[in-house]
This record gives C-alpha cells, structure tokens and sequence, in this order.
DNA sequence: AGATTGTATATTGGATCCAATATTTCTATG
DNA sequence: CATAGAAATATTGGATCCAATATACAATCT
C-alpha cells in the first residue's frame, strides 16, 4: 500500500483555525467595521476554550485587521480614506513590480489558468465570489515572480482594504471596468510586455483605490 | 486642580513585554538562528506564565522572526541566500519610495537630527550600536513621507534581516562605505533632490544586500 | 432632575492544571 | 556491542480557574 506523504504535524492547531475563520469573516465583510469580538462568544462558535481565541486574536491585530484594548476587547479595524489611499499607493507600487518581475516566467500553463479567472471574473454574478475571483486572477500572475516575500506583503495589503473593495464592486459597476483592466493586463503579459503589465496593474490598482475613496466619501458623508 | 492625562490603559501587557523583549533579542542577534525558544524557560525568566509567552511566540511566527511546529516548539528563524536577496531587493523598493515622498517634507529640523544620527554612525566604534544609529539614520528621515503603513512593513522587512547586517558589518569593514553613502544620501536630501535621493538609497541597500550575500556565501561555504 | 458614588455584572489577562505529543533513557535481545 | 522497543521525561496545546479592570445600573446627595 502507498499512501501521499503527510506530514501530520501541519494539521492546524485551534488557533490557527480560528484566525483563518476569522480573517475570513473580515475580508469579506461578514463582520463590519467596528464590531465587537468577544473572546467567549468566539470561543463558543469554534466549541474550543478562550485560550487560542486570544492567540488567533493577537496574531489579527499584528495584521490590522482588528484593534484591541486593554481589559476592553477587539473590534473590527475600520480604516480612515486616508488609511485606504496610503494602501492603495503601496499596492500599486508593490504589485507594479511583482507582474513586471512575474512576466519573463509566465508559462502557457499558467496564462491559460488567467485567461480562466479572467473570464470567471468578468461573467460571474454572484457578488460574493468576485473578491476570490479576483484574487485568483492576480496572484496566479504574481505567483510566476517566486518571490514569496513580497506575495505575502501583497496578500496582507489586500486582506486591509479588500472588505472596502469588495462592498464598492458589489454596489457599483466598478468591476465592469476591473473586468477591462484584466483583459489588458493579461493581453500584456500573453504578449510578454512585462513593462506595459506593469504600467497596467498599477494603472488598475490606483484607479479602483480612487472609485473606492469616491464611494466612501460619498457613503461616509 | 489640573493634571497631565495620561492613558493608564496602554500600559503593556505581559504578552507585548515578551514580544517586544525577543523581537530586540533576535534583530540584534542575541538569540542564534535555529535555537531553541522553550516557552517555560522564557516564562520564568520574565516571571510569568507560558499563557503570555505563546502569544509572544505567536505573533513573532506572524512576522517571519521564529518558525513553530505542533509539539516541538519555536526556533529562531533561518533565513536562505535566497530569501535575504529578495528581502534586500524588496527594501530597495520599499525605501526608495519612501525617501522619495519623504524628501519634499523635510524640515530644518529633521535634517539637523539625521545629521547628527550619520555622525553617530560614522564615528560609533561600538559596533553593538550601528543597528541602532542606522534605523534612527533611516526612519528619521522616513518619518517625514507620513506613510505609516509603508513604515510598518519596512520596519518588519528590516526585523527579518537586521541580525545578518549587524553581524556582517561587525567583522568587515562595510560600515565604512555605509558611512559615505549615508553622507550622500543626507546630502542629497538637504538640496531637495528626491529622485537622487531615492536612487542612492536603492543603491545603498542593494549594495548592502550584495556585500551581505557574499559575506554569507563565504561563511556557509 | 442631574450629577456622583457605590455595587453588581461582564469581560479580559494571566496562572495553574490536564491531555497530547515528542524526545530521551533504559532495557532486553541478538 | 549495537539496536529495537518500552518506559520515563520533557514540552507543547488547550481547559479551567482566579484576579484585574471596565461597564451598567442602582442609590444617594445637592
């Protein structure tokens, strides 16, 4: 008999499990801006103790993704317009750089993969499955670059501001636009421009930090 | 009567005193790559619990410092040629920016500081302290492009290398040029020339970055 | 009534205890 | 003596308990 090695060990501990939940939650939305979390409550919808609650907690808040206070709690990080353009701006500047660097590396297999996302991203209807389908899109690029430092940046850049994004796709045409920029995005890498790719994805990430901050302006009176 | 506020709530956790201590112990290289961080032994010595001390360890595996396995326990991160290289790459990145939107906000002030840090620098013999006076050096002139969120990330980005630096710099004589590059660069931010600015410390780091990896290379063999 | 103080409740931070797993030591056996 | 296996020890992950603090609410005073 042979079986896949697994190595065991990774299976995840309960605060892994939690965080991951969690963090989750966050990016997409289910948990608003603001909201309280409980570390009882939290650890009762997990059936584990507070203990690992408070780790998954901890390891949230070293991401931004929650604030705490002592003896207070944890709440949901909101962040101010200014906040969101400052991450707008580094985005652009990271992932400019991370498709130009992934370019020279694209193979049929993986343009073949975008061209997938892309096309799910552009007619898929459910709101709920655009924040994914875009991030399948990008990172399957940005993967080409094997540079997992800068992935990792660029993952919890995203993780910041992408509940924002995701309620503007939702209730504007924003991704109508999104869905052109990644048609122009891919068609610069089919044709291995790395510069003009990169150009792009900055182009498209600094024009959705813009609509965004119009949106939340507008909302946000 | 009147009395200054202050926020007795921000008063650190036992977790944040953990977190904070082991941070400093590894970027300055206290604590080796690969030993062993046994969660009683640390509890004892800040006269604590290991409830804390797993919180510590938690967010410290968060940011890259240490890496963990289930029952086995943390040991101070390790980092491949490999890694440093696209850690380097990605601070020249990174730092280039900032300098750059850092410069047209410079004061008198801030340079005058920054000023006295690159002396500091230049004639500190203790080599304990370069890594000191060289984040003092950076940051201050960092602070003034007021992106906190870029600031965060360079400041995690250096965590993961620093102890390479200050080793290297500690037996070779790299410091000397790092002195004349950082003149050049406080040079060119007292004219105001942003772009220059950003170019030599792009160099500045990927210089570093080279001399490291040859360093490294000679040392591992 | 409105402000202020005291008390009860809720919540977090941390200590101690137990279970699960890894590592080491010891022992038996060839 | 070397080695496989078992027992002992060490270490981590998690649960429960207690202390510290915050919040909500009632009682009191002006």
């Amino acid at each position: 008999m042979k079986l896949d090695a697994v190595d065991v060990r990774q299976a995840a501990s309960a605060a892994d499990i939690v965080y991951e939940a969690l963090r989750k939650a966050i990016i997409e939305g289910a948990l608003a801006e603001g909201e309280n979390l409980r570390q009882d409550q939290i650890a009762q919808m997990f059936n584990t103790s507070r203990i690992p609650v408070r780790e998954a907690l901890s390891r949230l808040e070293q991401h931004g993704l929650i604030t705490t206070q002592r003896y207070k709690g944890a709440v949901v990080a909101g962040l101010s317009i200014e906040e969101i353009e400052e991450i707008f701006e580094f985005r652009a500047l990271i992932e400019a750089e991370v498709i130009r660097l992934a370019v020279p590396n694209l193979d049929r297999k993986t343009l073949d993969l975008a061209r997938r996302h892309c096309d799910e991203f552009g007619k898929e209807s459910d709101s709920s499955k655009w924040g994914e389908t875009n991030r399948n899109f990008h990172y399957g690029l940005y993967e080409a670059a094997r540079r997992p430092y800068y992935l990792q940046i660029v993952r919890a850049s995203l993780d910041r501001i992408d509940r924002y994004l995701r309620a503007q796709l939702t209730l504007t045409d924003g991704m109508k636009r999104a869905a052109r920029e990644h048609e122009a995005i891919l068609d610069a890498c089919v044709r291995g421009n790395a510069d003009l790719a990169s150009l792009l994805t900055r182009d498209h990430i600094l024009d959705a930090g813009r609509s965004l901050v119009v949106f939340l302006r507008d909302q946000r009176g």
